[in-house]
DNA sequence: TGTACATCAGTGAACGCGCGTTCACTGATGTAC
DNA sequence: TGTACATCAGTGAACGCGCGTTCACTGATGTAC
């Protein structure tokens, strides 16, 4: 029986991550309910670097060791959750950038889908908007492989954009870079400020994509491009 | 004679901060003394937050209750860590941009200028970008202010710029964040970058604030500034 | 100049705490016969 | 169907560690007389 779920699991750092599912006595607790756990305590504040092995199995109502058969180590676990928060929030964008394909609204369906994220109850952004210039080598190499994915979609995107309303770009993965990186460093920002400057902050930051959009516009226009 | 330095210690939160220098047991160890232990001990990687008290201690050659006669606690010491971080800094890059005052090449004069600083020896631009995402609220505002000022900084720099060169800009606040963000946002994933790789990201950097002032310029010819 | 004294920077020992990790274990389950 | 057994998820107790903080102290210094 083949392995159906490729997913993003790193290549050989999960050991003792169940090879088997027939014998011996049934698990209680999954693997996810320890992330989840995780995810409850990290709230939207904390880093996933000061969580402490005996409090996420406090969280998940279990005895600390029992934490082992599940993760080799905390670490495994942090790297674990910024995956799972990249994907799923891969997932939400990328629903907003293509229910929203009609023109350059592009960019204000991603920028308003962030805000929902921020304002909203998923912890997930906050996670990845964190735990990239602190931690372990790991934790920011998990962080940089998130948003470089990010940084691919938008960059398709953009040159797709780009030929459809005959506007072409200069460097685009570039210009989806200084995008992905403003956004993620003004969100985290963002994420502490009041409610009430949200809204203001979130028509800054577009307009703030908007000049880099329109830079490069510009600059494509000045030299041919390519 | 008046205050010179208007500088950055904020009102009343330093209840110990020796009001006295005449009697009693001369002091061997100084605040300034602990503030180098911590910034050896934080290094290129590591976060003011996960300093411990008895470290900094250790590192300083004192012992730990003796911390106390200097800084009320380790969040104190952190805090003051972060503002004269961001002071040396400031002054810093400010020197350089005075310096190179020929023109456009400020941009490049300021970015070399961090660039500089992510090669060399100082510790300085680490902290700041690093602190900004987690750690205590006090961290986070102590990081936000000193972001603010370098970003007051470089607005007025903005605008006497766009004077001189007949070349308005519109919106100069929201240039001047997005710029100052993307650099410290770019500057935390560049210090972690291997040497051979940080010029090319430098210059990959120079395009991105290239790009955001062009597309300033643009859109404030399009629509008469103000 | 000498002496008593107040000041206060720095100390050493001790506290209770939460941590990661280990050990030998228990007992529920699926499988082989 | 019944029984013996291997598997292995989860446990409870214990370990040694570094931590922040406290306490009562020591002893060098400056000042008053």
């Amino acid at each position: 029986m083949p392995e159906t779920t490729p997913d993003s699991r790193t290549d050989s750092t999960a050991p003792q991550a169940k090879p088997r599912a027939s014998q011996g006595r049934r698990a209680v607790i999954s693997r996810e309910d320890l992330i989840s756990a995780a995810l409850a305590l990290v709230g939207p504040n904390r880093s996933v670097s000061t969580l402490s092995l005996r409090e996420v199995a406090r969280e998940a109502g279990i005895a600390p060791n029992s934490f082992y058969r599940h993760f080799r180590d905390i670490d495994e676990l942090a790297v674990t959750l910024i995956d799972e928060a990249g994907s799923a929030l891969r997932k939400i964008i990328g629903g907003a950038r293509t229910r929203a394909v009609s023109g350059k609204s592009v960019v204000r369906g991603s920028i308003e889908s962030v805000m929902e994220q921020l304002n909203g109850e998923q912890k997930f952004l906050h996670l990845l908007m964190r735990e990239g210039t602190v931690g372990s080598n790991a934790f920011k190499q998990a962080v940089e492989k998130q948003l470089s994915f990010f940084e691919e979609e938008l960059c398709t995107d953009l040159i797709r954009l780009a030929d459809i309303n005959k506007h072409p770009i200069c460097e685009p993965e570039s210009v989806a870079k200084a995008i992905t990186r403003l956004i993620f460093a003004q969100g985290a920002a963002i994420a502490d400020l009041p409610e009430d400057q949200r809204d203001a902050a979130a028509e800054q930051m577009m307009l703030m994509v908007r000049m880099i959009l329109v830079g490069s516009q510009t600059m494509a226009s000045r030299r041919p491009p390519l």
